[in-house]
DNA sequence: CTGAAAGCGCTAACAC
DNA sequence: GTGTTAGCGCTTTCAG
C-alpha cells in the first residue's frame, strides 16, 4: 500500500506537502502540485479513507436501515437514496433488519460506532422512546414522530387509508375487509383506523371479523384472504391490504379459486410497488412518493451535517439547538383493474 | 464522545487495560473487566471503529457493487450476500453502477479507498484486461473469467441458453426469437450463442432477423417484440428473453395484442425473479442459484481473508502465492405457463 | 510556499 | 495483570 509518504520520498518533499497538494489546498505551488499529483497517479496512490476520516471526524457513508431490501419498495426508496446521496458525495451503507427489531438496534448502534455521517431509518414497528435518545449524529426516522428531537418524514397514512376505503366504497362493494401486515406496525395502525373512520363516516358498519393482521408477505395474504372467505362469519366482497405483496397474495388466491377480480371482488393494495403496474397484475393501490422520501431524508441529513459543521463549538447541539423538521408527504391513489368502476 | 481514554481516567486505570477489557482479551483480572464493561455501558461508550480500523488494517466490510440493486434479481442476491456476511461478522455496502462502466470503476477505486475487507462485483459488462490488475484486496467476480488472478463465479449460461431454447423447440415452435439484454454483456452474448448452437444441432436455420439486443429493462422488451412482430421479415412463434424484464415487456405487448400465450406463442426468461412466479404472471425460465451464488462469493472472499492473514509476512500474495478459485454454477428451468406442453 | 510536529482513537508489543 | 509507548495514515496548526 502506497501512502502520503512513500510519495514524500520519492518527490523529494515533506508528506505535508504531499497531503495538501492531493487535497487541493490554496498554498501549493502549481508546478509541485503537478508533479506530485501525477507522481501519485504513477505510484497507484489510493488515499486511506479510513485515516482522514480519523482525523477529520467524519466519513461520507449514509446508512439506511430498512427492513428487507429485497422488497421492491424498499430497494426503489434504497436507490432513490443512493441516487441522492452519491449527488452530494456520499455513499450509503443498506443494512437489512428482516423486521426484526433486536437486529435493527444492532445495526443502529454498529452504524453509529462505523462514525457513519448520518442514519436514515424506516423502524420496523414502534420502538421504545429511548431508542434514538443515545443517537448523536443525524438522524431521519421514515414515519413515526418522536417527540421532537429528530427529523421525521411521515407519509399522510391517514389519508392514504382513507382513500383507499372510500375508493371501495364508491365502486359499490359493500363488505370491505382490511387485512395488514404487522400489528404493531405504526403505518399499519393509522391505515386501519384510517379504514374504520371512512367505513364510519359512510355509514357502514365496522366489523371486528373482517379486520385481520399478519406478516407483510405475499404468502400471509393468501392465506388470510383464504381463512376470511372459508371460514369467515362474514364474506367481504372488497379487500384494503396493508401492502401490495398482501394485494398480491390475495390476487393470487382469488385467481386460483377462480373468482372475478374486479367484478366480484375488489382488491386494493398499498406502495405501488413496480410490478403492481404491470398490466398482467393491474393493482389498484396507494402510491407512497418514493423518490421524494429518498430525497428529502437526504436532504434532512445533510441539512443536520451542514448544522452541526457551523456550531461545531456548541456543546450537545442536535438536542438543544436545531429544531427538528418534520416534513409530511401524501399518498396518491392509482386506479387500476382490481378495483371495478366506480358506481 | 466518550473514548477508552474517558473512561480509563474514570476508572483509574491506564487505557490500555481499557482496551483489552473491552475486547476480551484473556488477561485482565476478571473484576477489572467487569467493572470496566459496566462503566464503558453506563457512560455510553461506543468503539470508534474508525481508528480500530486504522491500526489493524482491516475492516469488516465487504463493498457488493451491482448494476441496479432495485432489480429484483440483484436485489435477492444482495440480500442473500448480506445474511452469509453478517453471519461471518461482516457487514455489505452494496452500491449500483446503473450499467455504467465509468461508475463501476469509480466505485471500484472508492472502495478500495474505504478499505473495505474484499469486494464481490457483478461488472456490468465485459472489461478491460487491467480493470482488475490493480486490485490487491480479496475480490470474487461474477460471470467473467478473466486470466487467472481473480477468483470468480460462473454461471453456466451456456447450458442456461441452451436449455431455454431447446425447451421452446420441445414444445413445438418453429420461429424462435431471442431477444438480448446489453449485446457486450458477457452473459448475454454467451446465451445467445447457445441459442444459436442450439437451433442448429436441431436443424433450425438461426434468422439474423430473428436476434436482437437492446436494454435490460421491460420497455426494451415491449419495443423489440413491438418491432419484430409488426415491422419484422419473419414473424417469430417463441421468443427466448434475456431476461425476465425483457419476458415481462413481452408479455405485456402480447397481453395488450390479445395473443394467447402459450397457444400462439411462447415466451421464455432468464433468472426466475421471484415475480416471474406469481401465478398471475407464471413465466416460464430459467432460474440462476441466487443463494448458492451469494453464499459462494461470500465463502471466497472469506478464504482470501483467512489466506492473506496466514501469509501476512509474505509480499504481494494475492497474485503469486493462491491459486484462484473458480466456481461453476448450474441455471435450472422452470416450466411453467407461458410455454406450452412440450409436444 | 513548505517543513516539523501534534494528534485523531485505538491496538499491540514490551516492560514491569 | 497492568502501565507505557509506539505507531496506523492522514490533516492541520504553527513556524519559518
Amino acid at each position: 500500500m502506497v501512502t502520503i509518504k512513500d510519495i514524500a520520498k520519492r518527490a523529494g518533499v515533506s508528506y505535508a506537502t504531499v497531503s495538501r497538494a492531493l487535497n487541493n489546498k490554496a498554498d501549493v505551488n502549481e508546478n509541485t502540485r503537478k508533479m506530485i499529483v501525477k507522481l501519485a497517479e504513477k505510484m497507484g496512490y489510493r488515499p486511506n479513507v479510513i485515516a482522514q476520516s480519523l482525523v477529520t471526524k467524519r466519513t461520507k457513508h449514509i446508512a439506511l436501515i430498512v427492513p428487507d431490501v429485497s422488497n421492491p419498495f424498499f430497494a426503489e426508496l434504497s436507490r432513490s437514496i443512493s441516487e441522492a446521496s452519491n449527488k452530494a458525495g456520499y455513499i450509503v451503507t443498506a443494512c437489512n433488519t428482516g423486521w426484526d427489531s433486536k437486529r435493527e438496534n444492532f445495526m443502529l448502534e454498529h452504524m453509529q460506532s462505523q462514525q457513519v455521517a448520518g442514519i436514515i431509518i424506516k423502524p420496523t414497528a414502534f420502538y421504545k422512546p429511548e431508542t434514538f435518545d443515545s443517537i448523536n449524529i443525524p438522524l431521519v426516522v421514515f414515519w413515526h414522530p418522536y417527540k421532537n428531537e429528530t427529523d421525521f418524514i411521515e407519509i399522510d397514512h391517514s389519508a392514504g387509508g382513507k382513500m383507499a376505503t372510500e375508493h371501495l366504497i364508491e365502486c359499490g362493494y359493500k363488505n370491505i375487509a382490511y387485512i395488514g401486515g404487522d400489528a404493531l406496525s405504526p403505518a399499519n395502525q393509522l391505515r386501519s383506523l384510517a379504514y374504520q373512520q371512512a367505513l364510519q363516516e359512510n355509514n357502514f358498519q365496522v366489523k371486528h371479523d373482517l379486520i385481520i393482521y399478519g406478516g407483510f408477505d405475499l404468502q400471509s395474504g393468501y392465506d388470510r384472504i383464504k381463512k376470511l372467505l372459508e371460514q369467515g362469519s362474514v364474506r367481504p366482497d372488497a379487500v384494503f391490504c396493508g401492502n401490495d405483496y398482501i394485494a398480491l397474495g390475495v390476487l393470487q388466491y382469488l385467481y386460483e379459486k377462480k373468482i372475478r377480480v374486479p367484478e366480484d371482488f375488489g382488491v386494493i393494495g398499498y406502495d405501488d410497488i413496480y410490478f403492481s403496474g404491470l398490466p398482467m397484475i393491474n393493482l389498484t393501490t396507494i402510491a407512497q412518493p418514493r423518490d421524494e422520501m429518498g430525497s428529502s431524508a437526504v436532504k434532512l441529513i445533510l441539512d443536520q451535517i451542514d448544522f452541526m459543521k457551523n456550531n461545531a463549538d456548541k456543546d450537545n447541539i442536535k438536542n438543544n439547538y436545531r429544531k427538528p423538521a418534520r416534513i409530511l408527504l401524501k399518498p396518491a391513489l392509482k386506479v387500476r383493474g382490481t378495483t371495478r368502476k366506480p358506481a
